[in-house]
RNA sequence: GCCCCCAUCGUCUAGGGGACCAGGACGCAGCCCUUUCAAGGCUAAAACGGGGGUUCGAAUCCCCCUGGGGGCACCA
């Protein structure tokens, strides 16, 4: 089953006489908080827009903590890559390192002092110790633990320590680091928004690490302290959490405090659905015009719009029909209650059609300001008036922004290139081609470009003279003005480029046709 | 190996015990429209992983199996 609004509204039937209603909200304080450790992808980018609609939805705030607490896998490119990419997909947060806010510093390598404060809190409350373990000895109790084919956690060596005996040697200046306390009888329970109750045995809980050696504090400790301090209110995070999800409510309950709604959102797989998306499948994806990375997306020729409502879709629905979601949308129907807990593949194929969806729902100015870089970045001279007149003829062809340049080139270059025997029609001889070209530029110096349909007549009645099939004669003349068997519309195509240039082309492709004639 | 989570067409999903010989979307196939390609319209093929329960009745609730996923760091 996964519709959650099942679960919760049986879990809460007795108080609520069953009237189960999905009510709106309070405002919430949500945040994300990634690690700046390499590129921002489509995961991350539906964590976001989760924790973003939902604060919007509820007037709450929407908070960026940057989760760097790691020296040895911080890169700072990523930290722009990422803002880059949240603000591209359009998501403006409340509170962050670069806006302020109430609650900060929103940088956890700003917050060390604050880290150890509280782990020391939990030392005095025997709810963690010091522990002088070397990595050596670590990694080799794993190894022996692996081997006995026994669960791998730490044995307690240092847990028997009296407080005093540790003070002692963290005072000589003993390397060490703190440990939680993990109760190792009796069970706990928690609570996922999706899933429900977890009930986990507490000796399966190893006595995590809270505070490394050199003082840092690790994310179980550093979040949980930023999310009550931040007043955090809802907690959308991926689901590779949930396995340390008893650890998390241990450490919140600990201090006493009141645990967020937890909400463990599913996980991305790559296509073929098995398993998730590695690098040297990241790099075929690139190959085949696709990314899981949201930067790469831009340049592709994706459109937010269409990201958004691609990724929304992955793991929530609104109903059983509707499908096209603009963010305004989104935020006035996003619900907790449509996620789904199960893990998604990746369809790249349904992307492509989400992102001619939204191309066509696009005005025309809207549509020609976007694709203008992908034509300039081809080398094209583009003419902004003629570019106008152009995307009315693309804009239901395109999928990509970039599939512009393949489709209008021909209107922005001077000379076409192709195979001169692409102008001889189907089922004609070459002969036969030619003639119809030399007719066609006969009739074509004459004609006026002004009308469509006079233009469209006129060589609809030529080919019936000629005893051709329209079809026949428009695809001879396709080649020749666009240099293209694929194009848009033949008739406006020509309207477009005017007739000077359209009657040089004619010229061009006579001549082109006499050398294999 | 240990712990946890998940399970409806190929994929994303609807599904709140009877309204389901299971609905929508992408893709695929066919047809219509048509100057090519699209877009649009119509039609088709396509799923409740298996086994036990509970119940008058199970896609829906429970258990087991199987399958899939995630985690098991002085990463996040």
């Amino acid at each position: 089953m996964r519709s959650v609004r099942k679960r919760l509204s049986s879990r809460q039937h007795n108080c609520n006489s069953g009237a189960e209603m999905t009510e709106k909200l309070p405002p919430v304080r949500v945040r994300f908080a990634p690690s700046p450790t390499g590129r921002t992808h489509l995961g991350s980018g539906r964590t976001a827009l989760y924790n973003y609609l939902l604060a919007r939805q509820t007037g709450g705030q929407f908070l960026l903590r940057i989760e760097d607490t790691d020296q040895k896998r911080y890169v700072p490119e990523a930290e722009q890559e990422l803002i880059d990419s949240l603000h591209w997909l359009g998501l403006q947060w409340d509170e962050g390192p670069d806006v302020g806010g109430p609650y900060g510093p929103y940088r956890q390598s700003d917050r060390k002092e604050i880290y150890l404060e509280y782990a020391k809190q939990l030392i005095e409350k025997d709810k963690a110790y010091y522990c002088f373990c070397t990595p050596e000895r670590l990694a080799h109790l794993r190894e022996q633990q692996m081997q006995a084919k026994q669960p791998t956690m730490y044995d307690g060596l240092c847990r028997k320590l009296t407080l005093e005996e540790a003070l002692r040697r963290v005072k000589q200046g003993e390397p060490h680091v703190i440990r939680f306390k993990t109760p190792k009888e009796g069970t706990i329970t928690i609570r996922d928004y999706l899933r429900g109750e977890i009930t986990v045995e507490n000796r399966t809980i190893d006595d995590y690490i809270l505070v490394k050696s050199d003082g840092w504090a690790l994310y179980h400790l550093a979040a949980m302290v930023d999310d009550q301090l931040m007043r955090i209110t809802h907690v959308l995070r991926s689901s590779e959490w949930l396995s340390t999800f008893p650890l998390h409510a241990h450490i919140i309950r600990a201090f006493g405090w009141q645990e967020p709604v937890f909400v463990h959102l599913s996980v991305f797989l790559k296509p073929s659905g098995k398993g998730k998306m590695s690098k040297r499948e990241s790099a075929q994806l690139l190959q085949d015009g696709y990314s899981i990375f949201i930067k790469d997306l831009e340049q592709l020729g994706y459109l937010p719009e269409a990201v958004v409502n691609w990724i929304a879709l992955m793991g929530w629905s609104y109903d059983d029909k509707t499908e096209f979601f603009t963010m305004q949308d989104l935020i006035e129907k996003f619900s907790l209650d449509h996620l789904n807990p199960s893990p998604a593949a990746i369809n790249f194929t349904k992307f492509d059609h989400f992102n001619g969806l939204h191309i066509r729902h696009l005005t025309v100015e809207d549509l020609a300001r976007r694709v203008k870089p992908f034509l300039l970045k081809a080398g094209l001279k583009v003419e902004d008036q003629k570019l106008l007149q152009i995307v009315p003829i693309i804009q239901e062809r395109l999928v990509t922004l970039d599939d512009a340049v393949e489709m209008a080139g021909f209107f922005f270059r001077d000379k076409l290139e192709y195979e001169p025997a692409l102008l001889v029609g189907k089922n004609l001889s070459t002969r036969e081609s030619f003639k119809a070209l030399q007719e066609s530029h006969q009739l074509l110096s004459g004609a006026d470009f002004d009308d469509k349909e006079t233009l469209e007549i006129s060589l609809r009645s030529l080919a019936e003279r000629m005893g051709l099939k329209a079809g026949q004669l428009f695809g001879i003349l396709r080649i020749a003005v666009t240099g293209r068997s694929v194009s848009p519309p033949l008739i406006e195509s020509m309207l477009i480029l005017g007739k000077e240039r359209v009657l040089e082309r004619v010229q061009a492709a006579i001549i082109r046709l006499n050398e294999i004639l």
